[in-house]
RNA sequence: GGUGGGGUGGCAGAGCGGCUGAAUGCGACGGUCUUGAAAACCGUUGUCGGGCUUGCCCGACCGGGAGUUCGAAUCUCCCCCCCACCGCCA
């Protein structure tokens, strides 16, 4: 969330930020919260008078004659009957304005393209070329079921739709572009962790998912936990609640996790194929470090560049689009895009997303660091960004690679992670 | 699932209902000493909110909530969490 201060200070400037989002109903909150707060700082001094008046009587009972203590006694029993009611009147107001407060979208970049959604991302970068195929290039899923790689009918019987099953190579090969990952970012120093998939409401609403995000979370009601839909949950609320020496940041970790969404809300959106699932595999970069804007952007070239160059690696033709305003979630600060080529849509479609939040989730997590200068305890700043998430990524995996006949071309650097085959599949066309 | 023990500052760990925002140790920071470092010694060191004469003053906070009391870290109740042992089990 945003400090009360930034909202005093500059009511205008956050009201422009929900706007910018394209969130009219959390552009109220602002107002809302800064109504409770007025109220309650100028109930606090009032409160705060009367405790010390308290606090002052009750020290001297002890040493008073009878009749002057009885005459105390009466005095402290009114102070406590009105501090009673004003301390009702301050718990209302404490958590009216917590609640608005969470509801207070995080301000969007200066750098953040105006848009009111997907449709008006502003390209920043082109990498590779679109491949332009001698025959009719097939969609992944026609490759994947003619080679017995992926079946989506039983699948639907055993879970629903927007589930699949994967079969041999293609499970491999899944497998293998998420090791690849894995190695990757170990190799830059960022630190592996497999962490719970099951996780509090505190996590949920500490990294801005929650309020807002219930609909889209599988939820285990008996036991109050909540499927994460990326691991960018758990890790990022590492250690929430923990004041972290500066000495010991950045904390850089990557976390391989499957993630779980419902998709509410998107009957009839990407029904086929591997695009938009219930249940997928997910590699993902997570840096906590101190408070400073610049390093806050320098980290977040530095992991959109990983995930380029896994991309290269990979040699998927790919674009970068800066998000804009009113596609920007309520936390993110500023967000960048990675898409890749896929033939089957004739478009480039989202396979990453690289989020800055400066030290919005820091604050809802209660994430901070000691300064080493000696100076005050601060919140964090946050950054993350996916390294591949399959099976989506093997949709332009499969379809950029295909060959005429139905088999598909490993690229070089997955060949080590598919017993060194430069080529899976046989010919089914 | 059963039984028991706990949740106090960056960490460990004390704490008779008012003189306890909290002993002590460690750590951290500053200094002395040293060619430098270590050790030793000295000093400082929680978070948040509010006020104004910006240095001080006031208030809140000892897992969370409710209660008893003029007054609660300390007593009562509820909840949450952690740990240990037993049982069951991947």
């Amino acid at each position: 969330m945003l400090d009360i201060k930034v909202l005093r200070d500059n009511p205008e400037a956050v009201r422009e930020a929900a706007r910018k989002k394209r969130m009219p109903d959390r552009a109220a909150a602002v107002d809302r919260a800064l109504e409770l707060d007025a109220t309650l700082r100028a109930l606090l001094p009032q409160l705060d008078g009367l405790r010390a008046e308290q606090k002052a009587g009750g020290k001297n009972m002890g040493s008073l004659a009878p009749a002057e203590r009885e005459a105390l006694l009466a005095k402290q029993k009114e102070l406590k009957a009105r501090l009673q009611q004003m301390e009702e009147q301050e718990k209302e107001l404490r958590a009216g304005l917590a609640k608005e407060l969470a509801l207070v979208p995080n301000l969007p970049d200066a750098e953040v393209p105006e848009g009111k959604d997907d449709t008006e991302n502003v390209e920043v970068k082109k990498w590779g070329t679109v491949p332009s195929f001698g025959f009719a290039p097939r969609p992944h899923y026609e490759i994947g079921e003619a080679q017995g790689w992926v079946d989506f009918t039983r699948a639907a019987a055993l879970s629903g739709s927007r589930n699949y099953i994967l079969f041999g190579d293609l499970a491999l090969l899944h497998d293998a572009v998420l090791r690849l990952a894995v190695e990757l970012m170990v190799q830059r120093g960022f630190v592996p962790v497999d962490p719970p998939l099951l996780v509090r409401d505190a996590a949920m609403f500490g990294t801005g998912f929650f309020p807002g995000g219930e609909e889209q979370t599988y939820r285990c009601e008996l036991d109050g936990l909540n499927l994460i839909g990326t691991s960018e949950v758990p890790v990022t609320s590492l250690h929430a609640g923990e004041i972290l020496a500066e000495a010991d940041l950045p904390k850089k970790y990557v976390a391989r996790s499957a993630c779980f969404r419902r998709e509410a809300g998107t009957y009839g959106k990407d029904t086929r194929g591997l695009y938009r699932v219930h249940q997928f595999q997910k590699v993902e970069q997570v840096i906590l470090d101190v408070a400073d804007r610049e390093r806050s952007v320098q980290h977040h070239k530095d992991i959109v560049q990983n995930a380029e160059d896994l991309l290269q690696m990979l040699e998927l033709p790919y674009r970068i689009v800066a998000v804009c305003g009113g596609d920007l979630g309520v936390p993110q600060a500023m967000k960048y895009d990675i898409e890749s080529w896929m033939p089957s849509r004739n478009a480039y479609g989202e396979t990453h997303s690289a989020s800055r939040f400066y030290d919005y989730q820091a604050r809802r997590l209660d994430l901070r660091y000691r300064p080493k200068d000696g100076g005050k305890v601060q919140h964090c700043h946050t950054l993350n960004n996916t390294v591949i998430a399959s099976p989506r990524v093997l949709i332009p995996l499969l379809e950029v690679h295909q060959q005429a006949d139905g088999t598909v071309r490993v690229p070089a650097a997955l060949r080590p992670m598919m017993s060194g085959r430069e080529v899976i599949g046989r010919k089914v066309f």
